[in-house]
RNA sequence: GCCCCCAUCGUCCAGCGGCCUAGGACGCCGGCCUUUCACGCCGGUAACACGGGUUCGAAUCCCGUUGGGGGUGCCA
């Protein structure tokens, strides 16, 4: 194939879709592995969509995703002109016409002649003048049938008396997107069109459009399946979690979500499902794109997230987290935070979290002055948990005779209480329990050893003596 | 209502007429490891929606049925 030409074309609608970002994403894949190009054109012919806000609210999102794009962002907005040019030829040569019609003026008349609810050319020819409020309708054929041929469907073949005279300009002498669709493809050297399926019906307007310009040769399609819920319905704002920003403010990582993204209607021929973007682009085409819906499953992403999670060095996990470990919602003072710290600990936390926001919960304890109590975990290894005081008291005896500079050690000193205690009292003492509540405040975390050094013998036997106090 | 799309384990993907006693991954279940929680490792569970064709042979091709979804705007 010689150097394609595709466009990521989302509408501003304040955020990032995931199903938008997965489009953008095929486009870019089919776009690097053909060695072509992608543009990114934004598609607001309803001009109030366009301020910085919105916009930046798609760039921001594609450039964390590591999408980039060839040239500058277009707007469809700027291009009115050129828009209207094609009306007016489209108007001129009979293919499209004026109507004034309101909707309840319509329904009115299709009642009246006992239709069924639609168009059904009430303006044909009725010789409106242009005016302010007054339409521009397509007038579609009334026969025959429009092929749309597509890359992941096959060939796709609308009757034309289904088509209705539609809307190619609006009251206010906006281009709708059917019209503007055709222009700028054209116009733009797009040489092939890769969106959702939800546009696959709006194909034959542009596709009719297209012809009444002569336009030339038709680009390419692909329809790509829809991103479902669990209840099957396309992904949608209201009702399922679909903002890639908030994907990102949550610590899923970029990387992992464009590799989970890509499994979503498409897969490697060798099966390994996990791996690199360059291997992707190389590996992917559009001809092996399935054409049924796929099931956004957050289950799968969490499990694609805490794969890349844990594949990070310690660097560049302690680099990445600490967006999520500094400020203002990080739950110890700010001058407590150490990336040093993280450093150190990051293999444990890694192997434990799915997602980089809750790093800070496996480490708080650490970091935070106070220890705050779990009294569930209290009450289990206090109260029902046996010989707790003996160990408390033992393990501090020892931890207070150490140099605190070997978490091995400091690892022996309190399993060997454990062990002692088992063969005096003759009954199996667990001392870890006990110490990892003072020290901690719950009864489940992080290896205690490597903290313990972290925290220092002085705070160490300050927690321990608070606990014991407790008892 | 009308138009269009879709149909392999619960989910995502492999399979593109014989290699299929249908493969991988996620999930789930069980085991091992472990003086916390996890990770890791091992094993198991589970599908070609149904009915007709075509063919020596069909998960793979065709038709129908059923089921699901999308569209049906002066949104895109």
């Amino acid at each position: 194939m010689s150097s394609p030409r595709v466009r990521f074309a989302p509408a501003p609608t304040g955020f990032l879709h995931v199903g938008s970002a997965r489009t953008a994403l095929f486009n870019w894949l089919f776009a690097r592995h053909h060695g072509g190009e992608m543009l990114l054109r934004v598609e607001d012919t309803d001009a109030a969509l366009k301020t910085q806000a919105y916009v930046d609210a798609i760039i921001e999102p594609l450039r964390w995703l590591g999408l980039d794009w060839d040239g500058e962002p277009c707007f469809q907005s700027d291009r009115r002109d050129r828009h209207a040019a094609a009306i007016e030829q489209l108007v001129a040569e009979g293919a499209a016409y004026f109507c004034d019609l309101t909707r309840a003026e319509i329904e009115q008349r299709c009642a009246a002649a006992g239709l069924p609810a639609g168009y059904h050319g009430w303006s044909r020819d009725r010789d409106v003048a242009d005016g302010p409020g007054v339409v521009v309708r397509f007038r579609c054929p009334d026969d025959g049938a429009t092929v749309v041929d597509d890359i992941v469907r096959g060939r796709v073949s609308f009757p034309n008396e289904s088509l209705e005279d539609f809307v190619i300009r609006r009251g206010d002498g906006s281009p709708t997107f059917h019209l503007a669709n055709a222009v700028d493809d054209h116009d733009m050297g797009i040489t092939h069109v890769i969106r959702g399926e939800d546009l696959l019906n709006t194909t034959p307007r542009v596709q009719l459009i297209w012809q009444a310009l002569d336009l030339g040769a038709l680009p390419a399609y692909a329809h790509l399946p829809l991103l479902v819920n669990a209840k099957r319905q396309k992904l949608a704002k209201r009702r399922d979690d679909v903002s890639l920003d908030d994907y990102r403010a949550r610590g899923y990582l970029p990387e992992a979500m464009v590799n989970y993204l890509a499994l979503l209607g498409w897969g490697p021929p060798d099966e390994v499902e996990i791996r690199p973007l360059d291997e992707i682009v190389e590996l992917f085409d559009l001809d092996a794109v399935k054409p049924a819906p796929a099931f956004f499953d957050p289950a799968r992403l969490d499990h694609i997230n805490a794969t890349y999670i844990k594949a990070l060095t310690p660097e560049q996990f302690a680099a990445r987290a600490e967006p999520f470990l500094t400020g203002p919602d990080a739950p110890w003072p700010p001058e407590r935070y150490d990336r040093g710290t993280v450093e150190v600990l990051a293999g444990e936390i890694q192997q434990r979290i799915v997602r980089l926001g809750e790093a800070a919960g496996w480490i708080d304890w650490v970091l935070c002055s106070d220890v705050t109590y779990d009294e569930k975990a209290w009450h289990k290894a206090m109260v029902k948990g046996r010989a707790a005081s003996q160990v408390l008291e033992a393990v501090e005896a020892r931890l207070a005779a150490d140099d605190f500079t070997s978490a091995e050690r400091l690892e022996s000193i309190v399993m060997g209480v454990g062990d002692e205690l088992t063969e005096s009292l003759g009954v199996r003492v667990r001392s870890q329990a006990p110490v990892r509540v003072a020290l901690t405040g719950t009864g489940a975390g992080l290896p205690l050893w490597e903290p313990m050094r972290l925290l220092g013998r002085d705070e160490t036997l300050r927690r321990l003596r608070a606990a014991r106090g407790r008892l």
